[in-house]
DNA sequence: TCAATGTATATGACGCGTCATTCAATGACA
DNA sequence: TGTCATTGAATGACGCGTCATATACATTGA
């Protein structure tokens, strides 16, 4: 029952999975390697870093990221723990949070950017 | 410091990521709500079915998925279980071991298969 | 033949993501 | 205004993947 289209499309998708595992993989390593944060923190930092304004942005970060809330969350934990970033509570909405950037963040985050570009450049061609 | 080609790089990144997010959920839930398994069962199920002459076959597989050899040993640890797959001890080299489809796995791996095809179509488009 | 070294798999501790649930605040509407 | 449903976020139990290691067998070479 297996046809020629059925491999195909096993063939793009072991293709994808490959790349993606190679980017995320090289990625991760790096980050973690030089900067002590995996690549989801990084992620999480960079949207919050290119969100400069302050909106109640929890909510809306995990509209950003194929990340559950809760991992988003617990990945938030370990921002603030690591001093990256802070929860601010949101006046207008008492259950919403939005999330700056400490000082130490917006640095890190700076140097950690340019790994993150120079390795997608390098994994994604 | 964020330049148009890193911007670029960013987009491309994050839509390979919702991609294969999207897909491998896709399948990963189907795949558990009508065979109990889950994505990374069915890829090592699939890859021991197109793989049917007998060669040692745990190390060959670790070279055909990005999983780690470990997670290979126990995502195989719960195909056995489930009575999907059986560990053969190898004759040539008794540090080795291949694997076969019971009955049981062979059964659920070509409807399972199907399925499998179908959520790749969709997704890949 | 006997170390020493290498190779195939298994295992345990651990970190992280997910699901289900909880909690607080809000909104809707009688 | 008081109830009821809804929403934003946090939490605990749990499963899975990873890393470092262990174990058993194999190979090499003196």
């Amino acid at each position: 029952m297996a046809t020629t289209r059925d491999r195909q499309l096993v063939e793009q998708w072991r293709s994808i999975q490959n790349s993606y595992f190679r980017t995320a993989g090289a990625i991760d390593r790096a980050l973690e390697a030089k900067f002590d944060i995996g690549l989801n923190e990084f992620e999480i930092l960079d949207l919050v870093a290119d969100s400069e304004e302050s909106a109640c942005r929890m909510k809306a970060l995990g509209e950003r990221t194929p990340m559950t809330q809760s991992a988003v969350s617990k990945v938030v934990d370990r921002l603030e723990k690591a001093g990256l970033v802070s929860r601010q509570t949101c006046v207008d909405d008492r259950r919403s949070l939005f999330l700056e950037l400490t000082e130490a963040g917006r640095a890190l985050h700076s140097s950690a950017a340019v790994e993150h570009r120079a390795l997608l450049a390098e994994n994604l061609g």
